[in-house]
DNA sequence: TTCTTCATGCGACAACTGTAGCACGTACGC
DNA sequence: GCGTACGTGCTACAGTTGTCGCATGAAGAA
């Protein structure tokens, strides 16, 4: 079982990468508390959230388990292998250049820490050949 | 009228930006010279492309135009519009920074020139605040 | 026990995308 | 004049995404 060859994660839409970036600061979380999170920034009914997440479940981008009778959901992958799809994805076909220098961009930001930066870059190294 | 906000563009997808990089290469080509052009990358039916670029024709990012009986097809976004839109979306969303570092790194390819890389710097700037 | 509140499983429906095929009309070679 | 080759306008159909609502069942409040 290959497990971070970032060529074959599947796509992550601008809904799914919404979700993703709450999982991945909070953890597992239950469905209502994803949705409270999203609140600010999203307007959707409950039942939208819901369904958006039970399709990343069914895609593979995220997991649900039952806890203590209570389905939380939590991020399948991991932020850096998350963003490397992503930074691949723009840097081959917006940038047609490398990813590597957009890898050094995080170094900037806070969104990042200094290991996940180190992961991404060896995600997106390592898919290279 | 106005003609160069970036927010206010249509998103393009990974089809759209295909077709329109082969018309901000070539300028203005008929239906049957696009899927030519596409024709390596892409192996879709010639009715494919042609879809594709009516509908986007829709979504006013090409043209068409009618030329001695013959329709034309012509991109309607300048290609530093485009790609604005593109980086914007990647800067705000996966990044989560400003989009002017960004614009450097297309200083590396030769994807653009000095002058596109301009326009495109000032376009990302005029729509910040 | 009965009422209220949620979580959960399902179903729905419209818009957008991927991917074509068909029919008609016109221009051109024979 | 006729058949052949395209350009063009339409139509189609399945899969994905956006966006919810409903019904059922369990758990807690009264």
């Amino acid at each position: 079982m290959k497990k971070t060859n970032v060529t074959t994660l599947p796509e992550i839409n601008a809904s799914e990468l919404d979700l993703l970036k709450v999982l991945w600061r909070e953890g597992a979380l239950a469905a209502r508390e994803v949705h409270t999170r999203l609140g600010e920034r999203n307007s959707w009914a409950y039942s939208t959230t819901r369904t958006v997440m039970e399709r990343m479940v069914g895609k593979g981008l995220v997991e649900k388990k039952l806890f203590h009778g209570l389905n939380l959901y939590e991020a399948k992958i991991s932020r850096p292998a998350g963003l490397a799809r992503l930074v691949r994805n723009f840097a081959d076909r917006v940038l047609e250049l490398d990813p590597a220098p957009v890898v050094s961009l995080f170094a900037e930001g806070e969104a990042l820490s200094a290991e996940e930066i180190r992961e991404l870059s060896r995600l997106l190294e390592e898919a290279k050949p």
